[in-house]
DNA sequence: ACCGTCACG
DNA sequence: ACGTACGTGACGGTA
């Protein structure tokens, strides 16, 4: 049997994988697509051939003898984008460090490095298999040497291979005259000139009759299509530098030994760790890693006796910083890891000699009596820790600052990150059993390793936000709120489940009515809910004109069907079943599944998820409870304050505007705040260039529009979209606005400037978004980019103000023993469940605190309501 | 798991 | 020519 040797074209794969696989970056803006596709082609071929020997050629730098000949002939080659230039030397890097080894020489080209390894190892007796995008290579097709030839189809990649067999089938000439069929037809992609006149057709008629350019000359009297004959003799001296141009260099002066290109173990640890910073999430299964880690687990301890875990607890209280872990699954409390030395790490598991009591109240006494402490989601962790002093760290968020752009925060990110350490997951150690697994050992590696990297690592996130200019707004705004979103989330809110219930029987009547019309109305019953059944029923069965197309079929969003009731009666139908549908399943049915033992909702907090620097709701989402219709805003009626209290609701009133206004310096707008109650009005009349008194309907709603699309980012398209007006005229509306605005459009041009230059933007309060997408060659992308870089300071800005506003006020209820409860927060809003007696004293709080959350050029006014349920209070 | 849709600021 | 407003989360349907 005879061994096989896979050789790969490098620049050409990465090239073909550059333009097959879609934009792709890590989360440093790294590009990284065309590695990943040239991975995934390499891999599928390996699994394919199996073979023994596996080499990449690239070309080097230097120009190569054909290039120069070339260049002589006819300018310089077409430049590489950045975005995939960037991509060569991780490439390299990557092969290396899966022990893949490079053919590179200067002087020459990857094809005539391939072309000599080729041939000479056929001659050694091996199969081999040459991987490229370039048909040139086909000329060195034999009955051992396959080329093949990757093609990226919507199916996936496929693969055409071709022996000297097939080359023949394909294109009727022998793999060696497919030089001559190059040398006479040319090929613009690889500048060689070729014959005037002479296309593929002609050339291969030419070839399969002569053989050769040469041989073709000798008869050239004979040679057919006139054009061609005249080609030949006016060119002839085209047609041999073409040739030379064509051919591929079989024995050039390489040195190549084969066992240097035998095939170990491709997953190396130093593979494994650049696969985790390229971060190929679904190529990280490939490997089995626990080798690199050893060094580090030989520092964890299981802790086996009570006498050993006091003593731990014991010295942990004395250190000057301690790591710890509250190690629960499913709300039960599995162990707790702690460790305040690199090289001894604790793991006590809540079982046998201790319980998960006795842990959590030694735990609580050592982060009392420690001077610093840390770890990761420290919110989630507090239900087992009534601690007093607010002296913790959190990880994940000082991670979230240096970089809201990520999923997930995990301690494998703190350890690459900060301390260049390759560490396993907890999902890699425990799979999706997650801490709820039996394996003892892996628990206690998994929380361990946490800790130790927490420990190690806090240092260098502390340096890192101080470095960033981010260290005051963890300290004094995002480690406070911590504990104010804990203080919500365990107060939670009060829903009325009766009342729910009733709301969906409600809902429920009209929606069957609404189906028995619409089946009607459509002549056939049908799932309402598929937009794909109902682009059917719309367009085609009724023959409704349709507007905008998706993906995978017809548009039946509501501005698309808005424009279209009036064509059909189905149609205003839809819409409002749609309506009831969504207010049924999110809300009257979704909301009922969470009321809690207490009669209470406790929906979770989110501080790591926006990369603005907003909260963000779930479980369940109260941040989107309807407002906009009547019908929906009726479902504000189930949230109610307990008995003896009240709701307060206070919201700022155009905080974006206001921080536009303070942050742009524009003196018109702050002086349009200081003087106006109706902002949209004032902006009108100045726009509009028409008296206050003298604006129109029309144009306050124009005005408005503008100033959110403003805060927004503005595009014309995207106010003409809002506005149902043609593009130009919106163009027009931002010109005169910012002409009567100057210093806004000063500060969002600087805004997408600072972006560009320094790859992110910053809040008033220091918080940084990097916009990764500015530098991205795709008009769409950068055009985002410039959007998000004019956005996110506003509305990250007014999402520091509320955050702050939100400490004071609960550190203020708590201080002063209120009753009086922070529970919800709705970006610009907040709600207070108050005591009846402490209503007049809760007012005050709420407007002072928000009103003086911050200091701007213009006042930050709130509007606030009371009531006794959400939908009077607000 | 992803898409389309739609609720909020 | 490209095909968009910024930021979220939940649902039902479909692959």
């Amino acid at each position: 049997m005879r061994e096989k040797l896979v050789l790969i074209d490098g620049h050409s794969i990465l090239n073909r994988a550059f333009y097959g696989v879609p934009e792709l970056t890590n989360s440093e803006g790294l590009h990284t697509n065309a590695v990943y596709g040239f991975l995934n082609i390499l891999f599928k071929i390996l699994a394919e051939e199996q073979p023994q020997y596996l080499a990449v050629a690239f070309d080097l730098k230097a120009p190569t003898f054909r290039h120069k000949m070339y260049d002589a002939y006819k300018g310089t080659r077409k430049p590489q984008p950045p975005q995939l230039h960037e991509q060569v030397p991780v490439m390299k890097e990557v092969l290396t460090a899966m022990g893949v080894p490079l053919l590179m020489k200067e002087g020459y080209e990857a094809d005539d490095l391939l072309g000599t390894v080729a041939k000479r190892m056929e001659k050694e007796g091996l199969d081999v298999s040459v991987v490229s995008g370039d048909r040139d290579l086909l000329q060195l097709a034999t009955e051992h040497i396959m080329i093949r030839i990757p093609k990226t189809k919507r199916t996936g990649t496929e693969i055409e291979d071709y022996h000297a067999k097939e080359v023949l089938e394909k294109y009727r000439v022998t793999p060696p005259q497919i030089i001559e069929l190059k040398a006479m037809m040319g090929d613009a992609s690889d500048n060689i000139p070729g014959l005037p006149g002479v296309g593929e057709k002609t050339a291969t008629k030419l070839v399969v009759a002569y053989g050769t350019i040469e041989n073709a000359c000798a008869h050239v009297e004979e040679i057919k299509p006139t054009k061609a004959k005249n080609a030949f003799l006016e060119h002839y001296d085209l047609a041999v530098l073409s040739k030379k141009l064509a051919t591929i260099d079989t024995d050039s002066p390489i040195d190549f030994v084969l066992e240097d290109a035998r095939l170990t173990d491709l997953y190396t640890p130093e593979a494994f760790a650049l696969f985790k910073k390229l971060e190929f999430k679904n190529l990280l299964g490939r490997f089995q890693c626990d080798a690199p880690d050893q060094k580090i687990e030989q520092y964890f301890y299981a802790v086996e006796d009570f006498g050993e875990a006091e003593d731990v607890f014991a010295q942990a209280a004395g250190a000057a910083l301690v790591s710890f872990s509250v190690i629960s699954h499913k709300g039960e409390v599995k162990g707790i890891s702690l460790g305040w030395e690199k090289e001894k790490i604790y793991y006590i598991p809540a079982q046998g000699f201790v319980t998960d009591q006795y842990l959590c109240e030694k735990m609580t006494e050592v982060l009392e009596k420690a001077d610093a402490a840390v770890t990761m989601n420290v919110k989630e962790q507090l239900s087992y820790l009534h601690v007093e002093k607010k002296n913790l760290f959190d990880a994940a968020i000082a991670m979230y600052l240096l970089n809201p752009l990520k999923d997930t925060y995990a301690y494998e990110d703190i350890a690459k990150e900060c301390l260049d350490l390759l560490v396993p997951s907890v999902q890699e150690l425990l799979g999706k059993e997650d801490f709820g697994s039996e394996d003892e050992k892996a628990v206690k590696n998994a929380a361990c390793y946490g800790t130790y990297t927490c420990l190690e690592g806090k240092a260098k996130l502390e340096e890192k936000l101080k470095e960033n200019g981010m260290w005051d707004l963890f300290k004094e705004i995002e480690m406070p709120l911590v504990y104010t979103l804990y203080d919500m989330e365990k107060a939670g809110i009060k829903a009325d489940g009766e009342a729910l219930k009733q709301y969906g029987e409600q809902l429920s009547g009209r929606i069957k009515e609404l189906e028995t019309t619409i089946y009607d109305l459509a002549g056939e019953t049908f799932n309402i809910n598929s937009p794909k059944q109902l682009g059917v029923i719309l367009f085609e069965k009724l023959q409704l004109p349709y507007g905008k197309k998706t993906k995978t079929g017809y548009s039946t969003a509501a501005d698309v069907l808005e424009k279209l009731a009036p064509e059909a009666p189905i149609v205003s139908h839809i819409l409002e079943y749609r309506q009831l549908a969504k207010l049924k399943s999110t809300y009257a049915d979704g909301l009922a599944g969470y009321i809690a033992a207490d009669g209470r909702i406790h929906s979770k907090f989110h501080q790591t998820i926006t990369a603005t620097g907003r909260i963000s709701n779930t479980e369940p989402n109260l941040q989107n409870i309807p407002i906009r219709m009547e019908l929906g805003r009726m479902i504000r009626k189930v949230f109610i304050p307990e008995d003896g209290f009240v709701f307060v609701d206070a919201d700022y009133s155009q905080i974006e505007l206001r921080v536009l206004a303070h942050i742009s310096g524009d003196e018109r707008l702050i002086e349009a705040y200081r003087e106006a109650q109706d902002i949209h009005r004032i902006t009108a009349s100045q726009v509009f260039h028409v008296p206050f008194d003298e604006v129109t309907p029309l144009q306050r709603r124009n005005a408005k529009a503008v100033n959110f699309g403003i805060v927004y980012g503005i595009s014309s398209f995207g106010l003409s979209q809002d506005l149902s007006i043609s593009r130009k005229e919106a163009a027009e509306y931002i010109e005169k606005y910012f002409e009567t605005y100057p210093g806004i459009k000063q500060f969002l041009d600087q805004s997408v400037a600072d972006a560009k230059e320094k790859g992110y933007v910053t809040t008033l309060f220091g918080r940084r978004r990097p916009v990764p997408e500015l530098s991205s060659s795709n008009f769409m992308q950068r055009s985002f980019g410039e959007r998000v870089a004019m956005n996110s300071p506003i509305q990250g800005t007014a999402a520091d103000i509320i955050k702050i506003a939100m400490i004071r006020v609960n550190e203020r209820l708590k201080a002063e023993h209120f009753r009086s409860r922070l529970i919800l927060q709705v970006h610009d809003e907040l709600l207070v469940e108050a005591a009846k007696e402490e209503l007049d004293m809760v007012k005050q709080i709420l407007a002072e605190e928000m009103h003086g959350a911050a200091n701007l050029k213009v006042c930050l006014e709130i509007d606030m309501h009371t009531g006794e349920n959400w939908y009077e209070a607000k």
